[in-house]
DNA sequence: GTTAATTATCTGTATATGCAGATAATAGAC
DNA sequence: GTCTATTATCTGCATATACAGATAATTAAC
């Protein structure tokens, strides 16, 4: 029985494809943080906040590409666990800005090499000119 | 300034791109799917009852390649709205086995003109081409 | 200068997701 | 046949995600 591509079968929802991959993956990025007790967003927000420096929650959802409210709370994990802290300034009142603090910047830099190893497992196994393939696929699918 | 692309920088973690894109691309599916007020995760666990027929848990794990853990709590989301319903049997006490009710079918037929519409367009603007690559790809990254 | 529109963030609510550990039922070892 | 190992599912817990609507502060309109 071969089974061929049908794009309009359900089985090959675009969003089901994405979001089943980003779950297997988001796995294994998992297991390779598990010794500092990150998980892969966790570690994305962090790496945000330490490679831009303090931003607002603005700034955030649009890097990231995340709602301001999902971010309202992921940063809470962070911030319960003191690794982020706020930076308050009085020009905008409404504007909350977070910085990581130095323990999250110590944690990042114990969390980097972990990633950096998943990463070029993953790279490795999967082959650099791929990924730079599937990245761009990747852009190009947000924007359709 | 040209922003040369670092496979190594967090900035193109695979985990952090998969789940981007499948955020930003669910949420298109949502809209399509809101008439009928399903989200994209409930029409693809739908899909797979209505095609794959009655399942139990592990069977759904398999397929879509998610936690029983998850299943369980998805499905009780369908079941509450009364889409699905258990089809006990007797041979092993463990298993539970999920099906389909009436108003879940009914339900369904009224989704798949909308997520095609949705997925038609998806692949009208990505290109049908370019999403029979991009999915090889996610097959193969899921693997690595 | 007060009122209205806009903007930044937060809260309430709901779903999606999975790990650890619990429970219950079946299969295997002897 | 009993005891043990395995298997299928569920519960407790924690996080990720976003929509709708609330709140508070700033800006625009007049």
């Amino acid at each position: 029985m071969t089974t061929s591509f049908d794009p309009m079968s359900p089985v090959c929802c675009v969003s089901f494809r994405l979001r089943r991959a980003a779950r297997v993956v988001a796995k294994t990025y998992d297991a390779g943080l598990k010794p500092v007790g990150l998980r892969n967003t966790q570690f994305t927000l962090l790496a945000a906040l330490v490679m831009n420096g303090p931003q607002n929650i603005g700034q955030l959802s649009h890097a990231l590409v995340t709602d301001g409210t999902t971010l309202t709370r992921n940063l809470e994990v962070l911030s319960k666990r003191g690794l982020i802290e706020d930076a308050r300034y009085h020009e905008d009142e409404r504007v909350r800005i977070v910085k990581t603090s130095p323990q999250g910047e110590a944690i990042y830099r114990q969390a980097l090499p972990l990633w950096q190893t998943t990463q070029q497992e993953m790279l490795d196994v999967f082959g650099r000119e791929r990924w730079a393939d599937l990245a761009d696929m990747l852009q190009l699918v947000e924007t359709s």
